[in-house]
DNA sequence: GCCGTTTTCGGCCCGACTGTTTTCAGTCG
């Protein structure tokens, strides 16, 4: 049992933090960097050992000798003696007192030798007993700032779908938008890269006047879902919202909009890099503007930062959309002109995974069409479950071909009534625990679209639950695997499976492989999708619609596709009906 | 500890805000 990439990634995070609460200079640095890029890897680090040692860690970027040989021992040993030492001086739970707002290394250090705090529990109750606002260095504001987040962090895990949030920071810029004297307003921040989880709203805006700039802030801190305000500044100002979620409003200068809008959207290491390929030329980059500096440092030429265009252009890079802003790879595909034209938030045609009252959906065939036309989809496909998910209606064999004949009889409709839609048929039918299907290969031939789900049976080995899937996918009657990693996100970790057996067999056997859009789902993620993407295998953005105010969830996951560099080419809806058709297995025979 | 279209040694992203401070350290993004 080899260790994984995100334990290594949490080792080296820890030893940074270890480190800057020693006060080593820039070590910390170089241990945080390795720990990002380990994490962000598509292949683990193990198997990057087993097959070039040393000398292949060595080719990851932020991995020097020494890190390399730090995983070369945690490869081998699960163990690393560095970590223990660093742990045993000061044993405490990271990991919890680090998710403290405002509780960085040097804090936690302070805290155990003073009074001996070693996890979140000892802090809570050194709080309580009003012991931390003696201490040098903290007061009572401190000591009622870590109460209140400790308070956050039992009742929520911290982090937050991204529909909950984008919908809340949406209202809020609107309102923000209306205000006298403001410009352009964004919505930035891990937001913007529309990641699938989100810690905060980062709300970003311009102002033509001084005395607007302090109106902003007032009216923003003022809302009234606002619950406390950390901070309130001219220029920056954090509170939390009802929600418990944190916003972030950072007001600027309209010069700087695009400079701003840069540094707020992130990630983090991504302006890391675009900071240092300004120093490259002798310029400074920072959220006003790029500036050249000229003689002794002293004196700034402003040269660019109206627009996120003109600073990257500055900088060598062609433009890069916010959702590949994670450091995996955009700012070398920028240099050279190698960046996907990724698909669009409106080239979706058509949705080939939609729920209705047949089974556990709450609309008719008909009222899931129409609602699917009215937002300008070509053809969706009807996708009801099948018999053995009794809890939802699934549909046994008899049903299904009742059901075949009402399709055809609403397409009648449609037409007649002018309605330019058209109503595939389909089945979500679940994989049996051995690989078959719920329903009989001559019954699913004479579908459209066949799509098959696991809804069973999670707990299978790795190995079992894989050829499970496989034996699906060569199945040629079965053309899509839905939500193929069966996670929810927050709630139920994805099944264990080898993900890349089940993208090769996917591609072996033409089988496409879906982008669940609905926004506790996201299945495939991202780094699935970019190995998709690499491998040549098709993929569709679905809804998995159980209504027909769900179709709007297609946004979540077309970001998705994004954030996993998808061109149109590879997503199969984008396409017009009947070429949608000649790329899946029905399609072709 | 990492890294190199100026460097294999000498750099390492930058600014805002808070709290407890008489000038700054710590944290955050």
């Amino acid at each position: 049992m080899s260790i994984k990439n995100d334990e290594i990634a949490r080792i080296f995070s820890e030893i940074g933090d270890y480190l800057e609460m020693q006060g080593v200079a820039f070590k910390p640095r170089a241990y945080q960097r390795a720990a990002v890029v380990i994490a962000g890897l598509t292949e683990e680090a193990a198997d990057i050992y087993k097959k070039g040692g040393l000398r292949a860690l060595e080719e990851i970027p932020g991995v020097g000798a020494s890190i390399a040989e730090k995983i070369e021992e945690l490869i081998k040993t699960g163990r690393l003696g560095y970590y223990q030492n660093l742990k045993n001086k000061v044993p405490v739970k990271l990991s919890e007192l680090r998710a403290v707002e405002g509780l960085g290394p040097r804090h936690i250090k302070f805290l155990y030798q003073k009074l001996g705090i070693k996890n979140l529990q000892d802090l809570e109750e050194a709080a309580e007993q009003g012991k931390i606002r003696k201490l040098v260095g903290f007061g009572t504001k401190s000591e009622e700032k870590i109460l209140k987040s400790i308070q956050f962090l039992k009742k929520s895990g911290g982090r937050f779908l991204l529909n909950e949030v984008l919908t809340q920071a949406r209202e809020i810029e609107e309102r923000l938008k209306r205000l006298p004297g403001v410009g352009k307003t964004a919505i930035a921040g891990s937001l913007r890269r529309r990641k699938e989880t989100i810690g905060d709203i980062d709300i970003l805006v311009t102002v033509s006047t001084k005395s607007a700039t302090n109106k902003v802030a007032d009216f923003f801190a003022s809302m009234p879902e606002v619950v406390t305000i950390f901070a309130k500044g001219p220029t920056k100002s954090m509170v939390k919202l009802k929600s418990s979620l944190d916003a972030d409003l950072r007001v600027v200068p309209e010069k700087s909009y695009g400079a701003a809008l840069s540094y707020f959207t992130g990630s983090k290491e991504h302006n890391v890099c675009l900071r240092e390929l300004a120093i490259k030329k002798s310029w400074k980059l920072n959220e006003y503007g790029l500036f050249a500096v000229g003689g002794r440092g002293k004196t700034e030429r402003w040269l660019a930062g109206r627009t996120e265009e003109e600073i990257y252009q500055k900088l060598g890079l062609v433009y890069i959309e916010p959702e590949l802003r994670e450091m995996t790879g955009e700012i070398e595909a920028a240099q050279a002109d190698q960046l996907p034209k990724l698909i669009g938030y409106n080239d979706l045609r058509g949705d080939l995974q939609v729920q209705t009252n047949w089974s556990d959906g709450q609309h008719s065939i008909e009222a899931m069409g129409r609602a699917a036309a009215a937002l300008g989809l070509e053809y969706i496909l009807i996708t009801d479950h099948s018999q053995r998910l009794a809890m939802a209606h699934g549909l046994d064999e008899k049903r299904v071909l009742e059901q075949l004949k009402e399709i055809d009889r609403v397409n009648d409709r449609f037409k007649k009534a002018g309605i330019k839609l058209v109503i595939l048929k389909g089945s979500e039918c679940d994989i049996l625990k051995d690989g078959r299907m719920d329903l009989p290969d001559q019954l699913l031939a004479k579908l459209d679209i066949v799509g098959g789900s696991i809804h069973s049976h999670f707990k299978l080995s790795r190995s079992e639950q894989t050829e499970r899937l496989v034996r699906a996918m060569t199945n040629p009657q079965v053309d899509i695997i839905f939500h193929p990693t069966g996670r929810l996100i927050n709630r139920r970790e994805p099944y264990d499976l080898d993900i890349d057996r089940v993208i090769e067999v996917a591609k072996a056997t033409g089988t496409v492989l879906e982008v669940n859009a609905f926004p506790d789902r996201l299945d495939l993620k991202d780094e699935h999708i970019r190995r998709c993407v690499a491998a040549g295998v098709k993929l569709v953005v679905s809804s998995d619609s159980h209504s027909t105010n769900h179709f709007s969830v297609l946004e979540y996951g077309l970001a998705q596709a994004r954030r996993g560099w998808a061109e149109k080419s590879n997503v199969i809806n984008a396409w017009p009906l009947e070429k949608m058709k000649s790329m899946i297995k029905h399609g072709r025979r």
